[in-house]
DNA sequence: CGAATATACTCGTAGCCCGAGCATAAGGTG
DNA sequence: CACCTTATGCTCGGGCTACGAGTATATTCG
């Protein structure tokens, strides 16, 4: 096989322009000093590597604020005519959009009503988006990122109880452009968000966890996600932690999901399943001040909700555990049953210490930001930037 | 903060060196030619960089048997003169000690009985070992890379059931030698020698499950392990898929490791407790053949194993299960229940391709074999190669 | 023995990163 | 306001890697 020629010596020659990238996403108001001495670059050197940035339309610069002595240093900024990437997040309530430049900002974000909540329709219409995008910024736009409140397999969705999808492939979205189509877990991709710009930000292992219907979440590795072969992976919800006689819809028993939710609730209430879980959980905890039926139900929940994760804690070892959607507000209405529960279920050594359980930062903007990330991680990766120079060298 | 000047370019200078030493370790008896296709090489190229590293003494080369026609190439050999690491496994009944060459192949491999079970004595058998070796090789010894059935966190023992320890600091192994101690759980360090050499090296990510005296493994992502902020990750055993009445050792509750090994076959025959619940599973597996009461509690367990590992397989989404320890022979003797309660447990489009569940390759040697190349990866990154050649160019 | 094949070595070139030295633009000082 | 101090950016020659093209070498095949 013959190996596509100087593909080590064109690749490594950005290896240092991907750093400068990824400072930039971690700090986008990052100075141009810093920058340098973050990634050990002599002056001279990031003469030469912004030189070369700016020269491909990757990067520009602009004054930054003064602070003290000394000659003034710039703020590196998106090119004008730089690459994007647009995010798109399919929700059961709506769809979201956003562009993407490399320091990581979004800009024009939209939300979009679902003409109707049909696959082939809602797919559509996110197709017209991305080409109308397309349409305006031409080669610029480099890729498309999706967040969905699915499974995800590959390419195709799998299961989305809270879409009530079957198996559908999300390919379609991006026939016609030619773009690549990055598709993932809304709960991972916000798991992303958290650890590279949210509340879990020290660069090591951390686990997120978003409860809505069900749980969803993702153990992150220095901002990376583990999803496993195919993408599937961060389905705690799946974990047998509950009642083996209980079927979940997803096909298994015992699953966690079952027992953290709003029809985990209603159970303890003697109540009919809820069609809409998280307007149902929101009002028990609302009448939970006042109603100790409700008050005692959502005990029961927050200590099935702390048992688990510190379960997960024992296998992670993570440093920090965020908490998303319903499971922030079921740990403030009960955080005594939920810590009595997280302790009881810790191994011994883990007790001196326990990982800390934080509310999450980005809230709903979390499986869009993390979406934009991968993308941008996906455009400026090396490889990537030989491409886009080769291109836009003028 | 001065930068350390000329970091980058001192360790890019070694980036292919390290490429060239990772794919020797992935096939001790790759030849030149393939090594270059591999790495996208020209023959120019590895011309350079074999010369290079053979200057350093970091390999050598060998005629390689020939092939058919062309030139013949080389095989590439760790140098007479080249780096090694210690190699240490310790374990309830003995402790094991190899030296490992950069190609990952072992030297020297020996069984050490233990004189004491108490860690002072244990660890000072330990310490002398590492010292004479040290003696022995000098400056070509670069670091000590040690395997325990036990918690790890950092660099201290927290908890170690099979060995009867309570908290231990391991950094004294390495006491007055200067030498970097690398310490791993065995569970994790086997999985990573199955991902890489043994029955699941695909590349992508793969879990191992040892079960032994509880149950222990890891999820490893490209040959790497995820082991938490501490190392104290892959503590599978502890994850609440069993019964909350029950107490573990461990100090949490309802952990799986009570279902899956003698204990729980002790549980299931109404018999006490064993005090080595290997052998008593041991004999209670040979024993099913013909004892009905036994085979059932082996199907019993088999099934929890079964329904646990369906529960990680919807988390983790991996190509590939590896079961070492009594787990590969719970699943021959009770195929039936372990694979009704596996499939039970998936989620349903995880039911048209279930991951393989394959018996490990390494068996007793996987973690000496894991420490190894955890070990090898340390002395072969970029930065420790550079600190070597300064070291070693003649 | 010569042709075909596969591989290794040689050499000039392009391009990265470096350090040292110089240039530049602020704040501080008398 | 001139001049010093400080922090930073720019220039330039050097050291180094990887590359391609050309050449050399060691086999098998006919």
């Amino acid at each position: 096989m013959p190996a596509p020629s100087r593909q080590r010596a064109e690749t490594a020659r950005w290896h240092t322009a991907a750093q400068v990238l990824a400072a930039l996403r971690r700090q986008p108001d990052i100075t141009r000093a810093a920058m340098a001495q973050q990634l050990h670059l002599s002056s001279g050197s990031a003469t030469e590597v912004l030189a070369r940035m700016r020269e491909v339309r990757l990067l520009d610069e602009e004054p930054a604020p003064i602070r003290g002595r000394g000659r003034p240093t710039t703020l590196l900024r998106p090119h004008r005519g730089g690459p994007v990437v647009l995010a798109l997040d399919l929700r059961h309530e709506d769809w979201r959009s956003a562009l993407a430049t490399v320091d990581g900002r979004l800009h024009e974000p939209r939300v979009h009503r679902h003409r109707s909540r049909e696959p082939e329709h809602v797919l559509a219409d996110l197709r017209g988006h991305l080409r109308r995008v397309h349409r305006r910024y031409g080669p610029r736009l480099r890729a498309a990122s999706l967040a969905v409140a699915a499974a995800i397999h590959g390419d195709r969705l799998v299961q989305a109880s809270a879409l009530g999808w079957g198996p559908v492939d999300l390919a379609s979205v991006a026939e016609g452009t030619g773009l690549p189509l990055l598709a993932g877990n809304d709960a991972t991709l916000a798991g992303i968000a958290e650890a590279r710009t949210g509340a879990s930000t020290a660069g090591g292992t951390a686990l997120h966890l978003i409860v809505e219907v069900g749980i969803g979440g993702t153990l992150t590795v220095a901002g990376e996600a583990v999803t496993g072969a195919h993408g599937a992976g961060g389905e705690y919800g799946h974990l047998p932690f509950g009642d083996r006689s209980q079927r979940c819809p997803c096909g298994a028993r015992g699953c966690w999901d079952l027992d953290v939710d709003g029809r985990a609730l209603a159970r303890h209430l003697g109540e009919p399943e809820p069609a809409d879980p998280r307007t149902y959980a929101r009002a028990v905890l609302d009448r939970a001040a006042s109603d100790p039926y409700a008050r005692r139900a959502v005990s029961t929940v927050a200590a099935a909700l702390g048992a688990g994760i510190a379960g997960l804690v024992n296998l992670h070892d993570p440093e920090v555990v965020t908490l998303g959607g319903l499971g922030s507000a079921l740990r403030t209405a009960a955080s005594a049953p939920f810590d009595a529960a997280y302790l009881d279920g810790l191994m011994a050594f883990h007790r001196a210490r326990p990982p800390l359980v934080l509310d999450a930062a980005h809230g709903d903007d979390g499986p869009l930001r993390g979406a934009a990330l991968v993308g941008l991680d996906h455009v400026t990766a090396e490889a990537a930037l030989a491409t886009w120079a080769v291109e836009f060298r003028m």
